[in-house]
DNA sequence: AAAACACATTGATTTACGTCAACATTACTT
DNA sequence: AAGTAATGTTGACGTAAATCAATGTGTTTT
């Protein structure tokens, strides 16, 4: 394996809670937290706002709340009162049918909002499940709104958020479609390093922070077949697995297969 | 066939317009057009307003607009400005990708809001098409915003329809990912059939406003696999089909296909 | 250090759906 | 009304991914 510019461990630091936990799975922390000087604020809620309106985002954010690893930040069925930024470390969200089919909708990252499916019904949609431990700002949704009617900044970043998942979506639906396993697997590779390289991580390396089912069940595919697909990209030489950890050697037969035509 | 409650021609006649077009593929409508007096009331973005709201929603919906079948309301590319409340008429959208595959991404019938997709990167992101005449009431997204600001009521509506639409799209990655041809089928005529009944037309009878191919695509089958099941189902004795018409003979069965385990 | 467990890989076989192709029906054109 | 194009049906066959199964690897537990 070559020298390593981000080393798996460098990976994980982002995510690693330095804080003392108090044992139980969940557990809410009423430390006041500012978004203003949050490191996370180029990617966050507060995406292109001025300082005083940062101000007034951290009164929405009113407290904190850590997820041990396999927790549920929340539950299908639970009533929906907040959304929720994640500030370190990796979310699930799936459903699940009552003959016991799971589907996963997504993967979230630091950054990234999670919750918007739980405002149509009041009553959230899915359940967000730890695949680390986990820390995310807690920001009630009736917050939100009233900041949002004073600030039109922040009304339009919410817009752009929720529409921003339904474009999200839009393109999940044409992998599940109408694409074959080497195609999907590769695009989610794709936008997976895409999303990393965005927080400062590596553009060409990274470890996995769900398994191969949970990788299939997103993208519409068998365990077994993720695995097989992996085999084939390594055996090609496109990328170098050992478990978790992936390295794109070959960023453009990896665009290539994901989408023919663009990369000729 | 047994008499019908509701004829083919009753059902299409919402759709129809008896205004006289003056014969471009699409033409901007001017008249003032109040959602006071809309008889989608029920439906569309007004739901919920009490009469001053109301009124305040007829100073958005600016202009209507016709689009002829087979006609684009917008496609992918097109700078975004307006959402689109359908009046009348029938809509698919879709995207595809550069080497010509195509996927629907929705059915989109009176009363339901339309282009949502363009609000995070001010482009359009896929193609809506009217698959027979339409007419559409503009609502240019500025002004939404505006009004929102000030009317909480509106606002929350707002973002209730962004987070159905989320909703209904992990529905549609569940379906996609996990359930086989006729669960697909089943759960696509039970959601065209409920969202019909909710329009006041027939709980079990409906004309498909797409073809097997469209329909095909929007749930991740080939149309001849759609023309197979519509025939199994046909035998089995679940639905009668000819053609584009469709009655549902057995919603329970159906609802069994779909759902294995509620139904029992 | 050994045992137990969760996760990953690989092979052999099956299957649901896709592909290809012929034909039927309906709608559109002139 | 006849001819043409678009859409839908059905059959024969092929294939990508699922299923079943055995084995390997790494991690946690005691």
């Amino acid at each position: 394996m070559d020298e390593l510019l981000y080393s798996p461990e460098t990976i994980t630091l982002l995510s690693l809670d330095n804080l003392v936990s108090n044992g139980r799975k969940m557990n809410i922390d009423t430390l006041k937290v500012a978004c203003s000087n949050c490191n996370l604020r180029e990617l966050c809620m507060p995406l292109g706002l001025d300082n005083s309106e940062l101000q007034k985002l951290d009164e929405i954010v009113a407290t904190r709340r850590k997820v041990k690893q396999g927790g549920l930040l929340f539950s299908a069925g639970d009533t929906f009162s907040s959304l929720f930024a994640i500030r370190t470390g990796f979310f699930k969200t799936c459903i699940s049918t009552e003959d016991g089919r799971e589907q996963v909708t997504g993967f979230q990252m630091a950054g990234e909002i999670i919750g918007l499916d739980g405002i149509v019904n009041d009553i959230h949609n899915c359940n967000a499940v730890a695949l680390e431990d986990a820390e995310v700002c807690v920001m009630p949704f009736a917050k939100i709104e009233e900041f949002s009617r004073d600030f039109p900044v922040l009304q339009r970043h919410v817009h752009k958020i929720m529409s921003s998942e339904i474009v999200r979506e839009n393109g999940m639906m044409m992998m599940l479609g109408n694409m074959r396993a080497e195609e999907r697997l590769a695009g989610f590779l794709l936008n997976l390093v895409q999303r990393l390289h965005a927080r400062g991580f590596s553009p060409s390396e990274l470890v996995l922070r769900m398994t191969r089912e949970e990788i299939g069940s997103y993208l519409g595919l068998k365990l077994e077949t993720i695995s097989r697909t992996f085999s084939k990209f390594s055996e090609e030489g496109i990328i170098e697995v050992k478990q978790r950890y992936v390295k794109i050697l070959e960023p453009d037969a990896l665009k290539k297969i994901f989408n023919p035509q663009t990369c000729y």
